[in-house]
DNA sequence: TTGGTAATAT
DNA sequence: GATATTACCA
């Protein structure tokens, strides 16, 4: 079901610069708009660098009834150096993290394409450092905000994100710190209870399991701090709203 | 086999 | 300190 990847994606993008660019659902599916909703302050998928291929395969937006067909993705900004969702091959050790950040567009092609095994690299040392890019971060979220927190498990965003290369480990981790992060958030806002948005009309709550009780994760999304300042008052606004309702 | 978490490495 | 990987356990 899931495996339909025709239009898979690779973690580390290729060089590709002539595939139509399609970016998922972000006008088009009301469930992504809700979610992009949670974003708030989230790049612009025009500032984000597109991924040169379909974020959800037609197969997967059936499934959650996404209309990918209008939606577009600006075809003409590949020049983006960090676009590409990379994995970082240290080669022993790493020089630096800073900077780099873009030089290597395109080495991670090879590193990302074997996936699983390849990523070691011939030399069977360490496993290539994947990076998190705000582009897989939102497929990431999305995923998350798809499946339902309760299902939001390894496997089954690894399947949803359909991304080459990224591995059950990579998933696992990341929802490791995402919900550490949640925890962290939701601790902290205990303070500001924020309302819960309605679900989109398009939510799966996963496969046959009931939905989860709240979102309110996946709408803190962890992202650095750019993000927020802007959610900042949203937060204010419903929590005033909040507080009046009590 | 998979998910969750702690420890460890970068 | 933050983030990703690895190891271990349920």
């Amino acid at each position: 079901m899931l495996s339909a990847c025709s239009g898979r994606r690779h973690v580390a993008a290729s060089s590709s610069s002539s595939s139509p660019h399609r970016r998922m659902v972000d006008a088009g599916g009301d469930a992504c708009g809700r979610v992009l909703e949670w974003e708030t302050g989230l790049p612009t998928a025009g500032e984000m660098t597109p991924i040169s291929h379909q974020l959800v395969p037609p197969a997967l937006a059936a499934a959650f009834r996404i209309d990918l067909s209008s939606v577009v993705l600006p075809s003409s900004s590949v020049d983006s150096p960090t676009s590409h969702l990379s994995f970082r091959v240290d080669d022993e050790d790493d020089e630096d993290e800073g900077e780099g950040e873009g030089e290597q567009g395109e080495n991670d092609d090879a590193t990302a394409a074997g996936g699983e095994g390849a990523g070691r690299g011939g030399r069977g040392g360490k496993k290539a450092r994947m990076v998190w890019t705000p582009e897989l971060h939102h497929q990431f979220v999305e995923a998350v905000a798809h499946l339902g927190e309760k299902c939001a498990m390894p496997k089954a965003i690894v399947q949803l994100m359909n991304v080459d290369g990224l591995t059950r480990e990579n998933v696992a981790s990341h929802l490791q710190k995402y919900r550490l992060y949640l925890k962290r958030t939701s601790t902290t806002a205990t303070a500001t209870p924020s309302p819960p948005p309605p679900l989109p009309a398009s939510y799966v709550p996963c496969f046959g399991a009931k939905p989860p009780p709240d979102t309110a994760a996946s709408r803190s999304a962890f992202l650095p701090s750019p993000a927020r300042s802007s959610d900042a008052t949203t937060k204010h606004s419903r929590l005033q709203k909040e507080m009046q309702q009590e």
